[in-house]
DNA sequence: CGTTAATGATACCATTTGAGTATCATTTGT
DNA sequence: ACAAATGATACTCAAATGGTATCATTAACG
């Protein structure tokens, strides 16, 4: 039961990477180097972006990456419609067949309801609000490019 | 993304059939028969919670299982646990390795939030509140056996 | 007793998803 | 022309999910 994944994850590292950067345009190397991801992996996250719209690219010698829109518009959710397949948490399917039960069942009006109330903290969450200091632990300089968008 | 897998769902039709029947025993025939769960496949989730201790069984003729405590007891948190490798939403890991940055990461504390959030709303749910009229839908009446452990 | 109805213990299989690699084609600045 | 970049696409590998199948053991009942 993971909320967000690997893809997910890296994307969000990467946009906030080009967001850091005040230039036109960001290549898949330099992220490379920074992010410390696989190459063809952050590739690929990259093009599924771009393809998204969440990107625009420019090919070609000097080009690479740049954001679409401003930073506070691109929300951890979008990320995860894009690479995640749903948002649902709870889909009751039997045999390929969706529940004919949806309506009158009290285990799924819960879930439902949880699933309500992570979406709204969620699309709280954009690119702006990890990396510019809205939230704490903003502190550290240079080494850890391991993990997670936020902090490196 | 989903909240509870099919061994967590069925196991808790399973467990709220049997809150349901007041008999001392009940045998996964009789559950096959009424809840319409694969047969071996019920089995084994029966074997897991009987040796997780959520239920007792008696073998041989006239044997079958019954529940080892109270309803209210038995939480859909006990399941997800036994049956869902992790209730965390949140890891974080590089090549098998914990996250060195886990204690300054906004992405993680805020995943770490909504975690907190879900926990407390799932440790409401027990099979008693799903079964007895706590909560809304318990008017269907006999025919609907197909899913989820709450309406049938 | 022996049969039969039950669970216990295991081992196996199939599909899907997650995570990542590899290759070739295309574009463009110098 | 060449080098530096992205686009498109196909592939591999491992783990998790969703099951099946088989044989052993136990115990009530006739
Ligand atoms: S917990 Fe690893 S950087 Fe976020
Ligand atoms: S949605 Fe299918 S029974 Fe709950």
């Amino acid at each position: 039961m993971k909320l967000i994944t690997r893809n997910t994850d890296y994307a969000m590292r990467a946009l906030c990477h080009i967001a850091k950067q005040r230039k036109e345009s960001v290549s898949a190397a330099e992220m490379v180097a920074a992010l410390k991801i696989p190459r063809p992996f952050l590739r690929k996250i990259l093009q599924t972006l771009s393809s998204e719209g969440l990107l625009r690219s420019t090919k070609g010698q000097g080009g690479g990456f740049a954001l679409s829109r401003s930073p506070q518009k691109i929300l951890l959710t979008d990320l995860i419609r894009i690479f995640q397949n749903t948002i649902q948490l709870n889909e009751c399917v039997f045999k390929k067949k969706l529940c004919p039960n949806r309506n009158n069942c009290a285990l799924k009006k819960e879930i439902d309801a949880i699933e309500q109330d992570v979406l709204k903290r969620l699309r709280g969450i954009s690119i702006a609000s990890l990396g510019n200091g809205h939230h704490p632990a903003r502190s550290n300089q240079g080494k850890c490019h391991v993990h997670h968008s936020s902090v490196c």
